[in-house]
Order: structure tokens, then C-alpha cells, then sequence
DNA sequence: TATAATACTGAACTTTTATTCAGTATTATA
DNA sequence: TATAATACTGAATAAAAGTTCAGTATTATA
């Protein structure tokens, strides 16, 4: 009860990696499971078998890479003492990652596009609702710091994982330094705005 | 010289409603040309008459609606008073646009299929720089009225799309009057953040 | 060792759909 | 009216690519 777990589990990490590898560059679509066939060596049916099939394989890559995203996040969290520092970092890690792991251009493509099966659109729409109870749970915490004076989180919520999903279309234009100004530059106006503080608000 | 002309603009527009209704609706790779066969009554030839190809009908489609959005906005802008103004005005237009005429999805679709010919990529990219020069030629106005304290034009015009990109996105899963509420939040924030005005920057 | 379960092969299947093109009909030109 | 140009037909093409499955090999179980 362990050589076959123990082949299962590599097999499917090598599937998974190179398919991850083939979809950062090519993207969905143009990935076939032929590439990955060849990539792999092992054959089509093999990746039928450990994988529902190619939503399948692409929506565990992402739940993947969800998770990993998490624990860096986690991981650096606590260093952060204010909230506007925190949401900084949030920035700085969603653009390093953008750059590091272009798995996002993929993902735009799978998330809009028209066919997806009903389960498909279900576990898209569980991410995006993880990703906007992410940013609301850290606005309210930035409220209850007394950070920032706003009543409407979830509207908030929005409003940031729309900046952030708007640059990470725009960040692909853009070299390393580039990318990272911008997201910085999105997190200043998102916390100050531009307009001249007469606040008739 | 003239029946002929009249038969051809005729036939095109039949084929571009046909074809804009069914984008909307179904989305840009659901959509195929037999569909556009069955709902204009044409042949599939003539619609290659007419048109270079998908691509070429869709990128049709879309420039017809960029040019229809400049015309409907040239005639609201005056009404404005402030750049401010505008700027909320921008946001309800882009909003209402995407309520009553969803090709927006079928566009994304399109933007972030992986599959597209070096032209059409081409005139994607020139639309972008079309969106961007629009924002920054309204933040300019803006900071040459003084209404905004602001150096990075360019930048700010990349933070200006990014929004309304994420939030046309967003908005999909929004009744009315979410969305517009939706739009005129972000202005909000856009315009004055949500940091409580220490201003230490 | 015999049997069951698991891991894997790879060729064939299936389906879908954009695109073409030889030929026809209609209208303009001279 | 004859000829050229334009508008249109629709069946055939063609190529891709996801998925299946009957069969084989390897490992676990009893």
C-alpha cells in the first residue's frame, strides 16, 4: 500500500507541473493534452486517469496555486503592523506573482470563457467569493483599527479586487519595476485618492 | 451603382445584428457562423463576402460600439461642469453600457483568448491605447483645472481602467442599481481614497 | 501463488466548426 | 444587348483536439 500511492503521487505532480508550465506559456486553449503528452511521456489516457479531465486539470493547478498563495500570504502577514501596510503587501505579493507565475493569463482565459460546464462555474465563482472575503475581512480589520472611515466593506471589496483584477490584465504589458510601481501606485489612490482634499463628501 | 451598394450595406448590417445579438447572448466561441447562418437566413459564403473572417466580423462589431460610445459621450461631456463631474458621468456610461449591451463579455473573451492572429492583436493593442489616452487626456483637464494633485497622468490612466475592467467584470453578477452604485463607489474611492486624511504621504 | 486492485497505454472515436470555392443570380457598364 | 462586375449559395473540406476504452503491466491482498 505505498509503491502505488507513492507512483500515483509522482506521476500527478508531473503532470501537474508540466501542464502548469505549458499553460503559463501558451495558455488554455492552445494547450493541448497532446503538449502535455509530450511533455510528460506518459500517455493521454494516463492523464484521464488521474485527472476528471482538462477543466479538471486546470481548476486543480489553480486551487494549488490558490493554497500556496494563502500560505506565503500567512507567512508575511504578521510583519505588517497596520492595515495599510498590510494591504500594501497584498499588492506587492499579487504583482511579484504575476510576474514570477504567469498562470494568470491562462486563468483570465478560463474564467471567461463561454463554455464551462456547471460545476466549472460553480468552483470559479467559490474562488472569486474567497478572494472578496479575503479583501473584506482586511478592510474590516483596517475599520476596527480606526484606519479608514467607510461603512460599505463589501462594496469595498469589490472596488479592490477590481483594481487588482484590472492591473493584472494591464501589469502583462509591463516589465518587472514597471508592474510594481503601478500596484503601488493603485494601493496609494485606493487609500488617498486624487482628488484635492476640499472633501465635500 | 447604387442597388448594388445598397444591397451590400443591407446584407452587412443584417449580418452585424445578427451576429452582435448572439455574441451578447451566447458569447464569442459559442457563437458559430452556422448560428449566424440560421438567424441572419444568408449563407455562410456570403457572410465571408462580407466579412474577412470571425475575427474580422467581431473586431467589426467592436470598433462599431467604441465609435458609437465616443458619439453618445461627446454629446454628454458638455453637460459636465468638472473634470469630477465627467468622471462620474464616465463611470454611469461605461456602467448602463455594459448593463444594456453585454458584448463586454463576449469582448473579454475575446481579448484573452490565446489564439489570435498578429493583426488582430495589433488592434486590440490600439484600442488599449485608445481607453488609456481617453483617461489621460481627461485626468490632464482634471490637473490643469486644478481639481486633482497629481503628477503621474500616465500612470493614474492605468489605475482608471484597471478599475472599470475589474468592475465590468464584477458588475456581470450585478442587478441595476448594484451595478451603477457599484461604479459610483469606485469613483468615490477613486477620487478620495478610504485612508482617514493623516495624509503622511 | 492466485486474485483483485491499481496504474498505465495509445490508437480510435467523435464532434465541432471555421473556411473555401466552383458555380449561379443579379445588377452595372459600354 | 453583350460583357463585366458584384452579390450570393451551400455543400464539401479539413484539421484539430478532447475523450474513451479495450487491453496490458504492475503491485497489493489473502
Amino acid at each position: 500500500m505505498n509503491k502505488k500511492k507513492q507512483q500515483t503521487e509522482q506521476t500527478k505532480k508531473k503532470i501537474a507541473d508540466a501542464a502548469r508550465a505549458l499553460f503559463a506559456q501558451k495558455g488554455y486553449k492552445a494547450t493541448s493534452i497532446e503538449d502535455i503528452v509530450k511533455a510528460t511521456g506518459c500517455s493521454a489516457g494516463n492523464i484521464y486517469y488521474h485527472f476528471k479531465n482538462k477543466e479538471g486539470l486546470f481548476l486543480y493547478l489553480l486551487e494549488e496555486w490558490n493554497a500556496e498563495w494563502d500560505k506565503t500570504w500567512l507567512d508575511k502577514e504578521t510583519l505588517y503592523p497596520t492595515t495599510i501596510d498590510k494591504l500594501y503587501g497584498m499588492a506587492e505579493q499579487l504583482a511579484l506573482d504575476q510576474l514570477n507565475h504567469p498562470l494568470t493569463k491562462a486563468a483570465d482565459e478560463f474564467f471567461n470563457n463561454s463554455e464551462k460546464a456547471r460545476d466549472v462555474e460553480e468552483r470559479i465563482h467559490e474562488m472569486v467569493k474567497g478572494y472578496l472575503d479575503f479583501n473584506r475581512q482586511l478592510l474590516q480589520r483596517g475599520i476596527d483599527n480606526h484606519e479608514f472611515e467607510t461603512t460599505n466593506v463589501t462594496g469595498l471589496a469589490i472596488i479592490l479586487d477590481s483594481l487588482m483584477l484590472g492591473l493584472n490584465q494591464h501589469s502583462r504589458r509591463m516589465e518587472r519595476e514597471e508592474a510594481l510601481e503601478a500596484y503601488r501606485l493603485a494601493m496609494d489612490v485606493f487609500l488617498h485618492g486624487i482628488a484635492k482634499p476640499t472633501r465635500t463628501r
